[in-house]
DNA sequence: TAGTGGTCTAGACCACTTA
DNA sequence: AAGTGGTCTAGACCACTAG
């Protein structure tokens, strides 16, 4: 460095490869305020030879820290450390996973047949209303005790192999890692703050209009074309979504 | 490639640069299901060989994938094409930056002064109960209609500049962009699904118990001691979080 | 013009997997 | 042993920014 403040050296024969000890290296001389929210990081030359190792492993530690936004760099000027911003946070279902993917809950299906198609789903699946449609009722249950109420429609359609595939998952585990997803390109979800229907809040055995989460769930095929719709539902208080920015780990290295 | 299919080759004129035509290339062959989730992609050798690029440059195209959860590299084996999975999405605040970065949005201070701190305040600002806090309450108003209601409480502390900061935040997007947090290390931001209480449903001219958004925010300073706590509440219909997970885009190139 | 980040090359060596 | 991804080197040229 330039202001003769004493860097870490690499430890060659660490575990840890070059890159991510520098990248900690310079996030922990962030956290410990030494380079402060619009201070400008030595270039990557000086960190190459700061640290003695060449002009790659040097924008592979910078680019780690961009994705964390911890730092910005700006062409032809510098890198320079960012505040932490709310704007740039991101949950992710993770946390909804931790929840569900404890192997004592379980999918029981209370229903699974074929419908006609109700407004919504039509629309959402490009059929026609009143079309037949497959629908799919799932109660996720702890134990005895119910967690989330999970509503499917699919395409009926017997050239299409993911009805199966879906009826089988009665695994959670396989709903969510898409273990049914082999033919499907890809998906649109959607998270709601909600309350309980009538029929949702039965199923459950809450009160109507207690806060629910609800994860909207659209996948499509290979031609573009919507396979499956659906969602989940669950009592609001038992989760929540959580995530940091800035620099989260007590400062060290 | 092994099975002689046409590849795009790259274009070394184009503004964008080979690792990007060369991602959006693989992407695009996954979205077309030439490969199929399961399937092997080619060798990053046989990348090289067939793009006339360097390793490198195979390696960042199929790190971009990975990041987008589109592939997966397994040490010794190859890389994977993936279906697309409920359990990586992610959901980021874009969506109510967009709700909120509105300019005709405008945060209006209703109060700001000096009180005792509650338990719950006490509990997240690290101080004893009855101690000495900055309480301040804003309404986020889209012309005259108020669309978020905010309360923040601040650590009590002259020799900290927060204060001054925070008080002449009345622009919005400086409330989200950290204007404010040159002096904060990071932040934890919790999503809850909820519902009005009486208070706030008063201040937003809703009902008690209708359904609401709470974004529910922590920051800390360089020592790692809490500055700020405070909560974004809004009404839950107005505003929901979407992502996409496997390929989004009509597949092309 | 000098300094900065952005990208790329053409190799190298290593660790891991599979046969 | 052969093939795969994981990491690194020591340069190079370019585009952008600033004085």
């Amino acid at each position: 460095m330039t202001d003769g403040t004493k860097t870490t050296p690499i430890d060659r024969r660490s575990f840890e490869p070059p890159y991510a000890q520098l990248a900690r290296s310079i996030r922990a001389r962030i956290g410990r305020g030494e380079y402060r929210p619009g201070d400008r990081l030595p270039s990557e030359a000086e960190l190459c030879s700061a640290f003695g190792v060449s002009p790659m492993t040097v924008r592979r530690a910078v680019a780690e820290l961009v994705r964390e936004d911890v730092v910005v760099t700006e062409h032809g000027r510098g890198t320079f450390v960012k505040a932490p911003q709310i704007a740039t946070a991101t949950f992710d279902l993770a946390d909804l996973m931790r929840h569900l993917a404890n192997p004592e809950i379980v999918a029981h299906i209370l229903e699974a047949r074929i419908v006609s198609a109700g407004r919504r789903a039509a629309d959402k699946l490009a059929v026609k209303e009143g079309d037949h449609v497959i629908s799919i009722k799932r109660l996720l249950l702890h134990g005895e005790e119910p967690v989330f109420y999970h509503s499917e429609y699919l395409v009926f359609d017997p050239t299409r192999p993911l009805v199966e595939a879906e009826l089988a998952t009665t695994a959670l585990q396989d709903l969510f890692s898409g273990a049914s997803g082999a033919g499907l390109k890809y998906g649109r979800l959607t998270l709601h703050a909600s309350s309980f229907t009538e029929k949702e809040a039965a199923q459950l055995g809450e009160a109507p209009g207690t806060p629910a989460w609800v994860l909207e769930h659209l996948f499509f095929d290979f031609d573009d074309r919507p396979e499956s719709w659906g969602r989940f539902v669950g009592r609001a208080d038992r989760l929540s979504f959580t995530t940091t920015v800035g620099i989260a780990e007590p400062a060290g290295g």
